[in-house]
DNA sequence: TTGTATGCGTTATCAG
DNA sequence: CTGATAACGCATACAA
């Protein structure tokens, strides 16, 4: 069907094995040949075929991301900066949502096996430990990003959300919010306990005694913030302030408010994680914005490097977030204020 | 390195090629074999080897999306019906972003096209036409998605926007709106084109003479949308509406009216194309919103059909779009109401 | 600077 | 129902 080397070779009177040389620049090959060869490459439509050459080399140039829902646009950020990281590499992505979902996520890791993919960066689902530890027995490298998965050392790159969390906080307090309530994410996944931990600290360091009921673990969905933000608006004394753990919760927290005929800011007071055009736009949402993009870039260098020099040792590399304050000017608390 | 075939068949006291059989269910194989065979592969932690297999039968299982951007929302809803049919068929998916740019198309093809992908879902760029050919010669099944191409004739799923754009116009005509005017994307581009042409044609059925220099030709981007806003808002007499083409011109235009101090819908009134989760809280942004998740999955099924079937007839799939109606309630025109 | 022999792991083909 | 053989297209190892 399609054209060959040997083709190309025989075309150029020289062996397939010259005409592999002169196009991955192994070993010896003459000016002249080298002409010849790139002239019947042209004149035959000559296209290289991958799957040969990586059956051979044990190398696919592929990689994997394993995302939780791209429809995030976090994780799109993060997926483009990837993505643009590998086109410059050379290496191609397959993308995989995993929807949080343990056996989507072991599915596609049989799929990318069998593909023999050259590594893969891996956002943990709640529990990834056993997949994980598999992937290091059969030796395959992967760089966690985002999260970080207890007893799997491994190479990461994520956001220091604890510290994110702790200067949201810490900036509700300083505005003079007293009753600030938290909504995280799932109990295992790493980063909804970080920022429940700066919160923590920031409530600690304001001499603020945290009240466990409004702490909630939960998912990072939509659906979760709308549940969340009912029951939490619905105790007594009911908070002044609450903090998302990221950004789709936020939204889900903006539409039970507003079921509930309340307003941010004016009723309550609202942060989050992670930028979205729609609170740019909004203008009186405070987030922290991960620098998501760059966060895509550095995980898929970082896989290349361990590809080139697989015994490096482990790197855990910690992002710093920003703090952007939108809610300071129209918002006031509600009672309670500084001390 | 990896567990092979033949050594799984070693321990199951059979040739790889019966091995082969049972994994594959091509052929007979006993159920006693079978079982041995099970057995065998799940205590050597056999992993088939994707490459050897498509080498030999000319099938990847791998297919790629080409699109401009997957940090427009539009495209990232697109992506993940893709995903999720592809998924559901046991087909790996290669994201590529080509950022409307015929350069990385062309490097983006040239890697799919190494690694014998199967076929590929193409949004085309400005001037895709002559790669689209290349393909056709080479036999690559493709379907088109969101836009078609002139002089190429293939499979295409997109939303029927011309109709869309003259539902959109029109709801500005009735509610009173007379100088309304179009932020469009490239020229060549069949989507901006004919949502111009549906424009065109709401003026014509309320006998309303369009201007052309009210028609802005430009990119899909923030910023253009945001240049056309300031200068269509420097003209005399200046338009009492903006219809911008997609949502990138949309948000583009947003600031540019706020960077001149103009708001919407209380001095100048928008629509615009595909939903964004800003549009969605904003609540007062008519938009036409397409069936995103919809076309990527009826444009994969559409793929795999012809994988199926590569003599079946060319199909092309228009989708109806939806008008969803945000602004008429807080939004009059400025003057030159209904005749 | 170029070539020959060989094998990567699988499946198509033919044979039993 | 099972097996032997060859071949997919390329790159490694060794020669010349």
């Amino acid at each position: 069907m399609a054209t060959t080397l040997r083709e190309v070779g025989a075309r150029a009177g020289v062996s397939a094995i010259t005409v592999s040389r002169a196009l991955n620049n192994t070993g010896y090959v003459s000016l002249e040949t080298r002409e010849r060869i790139t002239a019947a490459i042209s004149e035959l439509n000559y296209v290289p075929n991958a799957l040969a050459s990586s059956l051979r080399s044990n190398k696919t140039q592929l990689l994997a991301l394993l995302l939780t829902d791209i429809t995030n646009q976090f994780w799109t950020t993060v997926a483009r900066g990837v993505e643009d990281a590998a086109m410059a590499a050379g290496y191609g992505v397959i993308l995989c949502n995993t929807d949080e979902k343990q056996a989507k996520e072991a599915q596609y890791l049989d799929l990318l096996l069998r593909r023999r993919i050259d590594g893969l960066l891996v956002a943990p689902t709640v529990d990834s430990t056993g997949v994980l530890q598999n992937l290091q027995r059969r030796a395959v490298p992967f760089v966690l990003i985002d999260r970080a998965v207890r007893d799997v050392a491994a190479d990461t790159v994520r956001g220091d959300t604890e510290q994110g969390a702790y200067e949201m906080t810490t900036h509700l307090l300083t505005t003079g919010f007293r009753r600030i309530a938290m909504i995280s994410g799932p109990r295992t996944v790493s980063t909804a306990e970080e920022r429940v931990a700066g919160y923590l600290r920031a409530l600690a360091d304001a001499a603020v005694t945290p009240d466990p009921q409004w702490i909630y673990y939960g998912r990072y969905t939509e659906s979760w913030g709308y549940e969340a933000a009912q029951r939490l608006m619905a105790q007594q004394p009911r908070p002044d302030a609450l903090v998302a753990a990221n950004n789709f919760i936020a939204m889900g927290v903006l539409e039970g408010l507003q079921n509930l005929g309340l307003h941010v800011p004016d009723d309550v007071a609202l942060v989050c994680f992670d930028e979205t055009t729609q609170f740019k736009t909004a203008r009186f949402l405070t987030t922290v914005v991960q620098p998501a993009r760059e966060m895509g870039r550095l995980a898929l260098n970082l896989l290349l490097a361990r590809l080139a020099e697989p015994q490096r040792p482990v790197q855990e590399i910690l992002l710093p977030t920003e703090l952007i304050i939108r809610t300071s000017c129209g918002c006031q608390p509600q009672g309670g204020g500084p001390a």
